[in-house]
DNA sequence: CGGGGAACTGTACCGAAGTACATGTAGGCG
DNA sequence: CGCCTACATGTACTTCGGTACAGTTCCCCG
């Protein structure tokens, strides 16, 4: 286990092939690194250990884009360096937890390059799905989502077409409701991140 | 307006073809609803009022995977329904805003067959990972960590053992550096979310 | 009918956040 | 040695966010 996957996911197990089975929740992500194996035959058999509709993401020590396109035929939700930063890596599991896939950003340019024109840089983002939006208002709800953007209560005021001080009076029973300090703070739970 | 945008982005102004430019910030996006007008056709002359760089993610009332890439060849930033659900609209954003494209499932396993096999599982798919704290001093990213969680300016004084004045020029240096307004926005950035 | 919650609004106040204008120190570099 | 940058800090000011204390309308439900 590197450090920095400790960083990431302080609650992360270790597993090697031909361990037994950790009892682990429904949706675990399988961190999968590979180095010189074909990448097929790994994840082959840790879905052999840790069933087959697992959700893996490949680590690669030197990755490239035959091998990320190996991955992807064998099934895997995600591809990356295995030296990833803590940020990203817990970033991708955002993604892939969702359902969706992390493809890097060379691949990317290669499936693409065909047809459109990508940008130089380019990273994703995701959010957490559980209620945290228990005991509001149908109206707080909505303005607690324009909060957690980044809109100022001018520009939800506007956006809604009732005024400010409203705007303030929803803010003010969302942030009670939610037991939190201030708006930054409902944003993070909203987003999805810590606490409550 | 659909109710589905307003609730997703209560701060977005409705727009039509031909209206003169609205004062938006820098890196808004343009949301383009399409119907059966050829998209590029559409793309240029959302271009034309808003300016040719602005990010254009594409509407469409019965996506499918032509119009997709004809979007896409139009240089658009993303496609998908019209009537997404709000939480997907604001994840579509999120990407966006950072750099990455959103392509939906049935153009990305297009895209993918060729080469390889996709299963049958697979959400929009995604890219890879742009530093939001390019051009900070040591110091910056510091205070811009603990403000993205949710710290005030008085606590992170208190945790650095240096005055608050400190730390508000410290924030004010990393809003400018990021060209966001708040230390909201800022949190958006630093987590990963939309914003700059 | 009356009670109660939700949505909406007003005036007023206070503290936090952010900005403008300045000052000072320490270290790296031509 | 000057020059630049990071870091630290001060005073002062404006704006924004959040709260306290009201009050209104509408609608549902017992």
């Amino acid at each position: 286990m590197l450090p920095r996957w400790i960083e990431a996911f302080p609650a992360a197990l270790p597993l090697r092939i031909g361990a037994k089975a950790p009892n682990i929740s429904e949706q675990s992500i399988a961190w999968v690194r590979v180095t010189d194996e074909p990448v097929a035959k790994t994840l082959e058999a840790v879905r052999r250990i840790l069933g087959g509709d697992v959700a893996c993401v490949v680590l690669a020590d030197q990755p490239d884009d035959e091998q990320a396109m190996a991955s992807f035929a064998a099934a895997a939700k995600g591809y990356c360096n295995t030296h990833a930063a803590p940020e990203l890596l817990r970033r991708i599991a955002d993604v892939v937890t969702q359902g969706g896939l992390w493809i890097g950003e060379s691949l990317m340019h290669r499936l693409m390059r065909a047809t459109i024109h990508l940008p130089p840089s380019a990273a994703p983002a995701v959010v957490a799905a559980t209620a945290w939006d228990v005991g509001l208002t149908e109206r707080e709800r909505e303005v607690a989502l324009a909060v957690a953007a980044g809109a100022s209560n001018k520009e939800i005021a506007r956006s809604l077409d009732i005024t400010e001080r409203t705007i303030k009076a929803h803010v003010g029973a969302t942030l009670e409701k939610l037991g939190v300090r201030d708006r930054l703070q409902l944003s993070l739970v909203v987003n999805g991140h810590r606490s409550r």
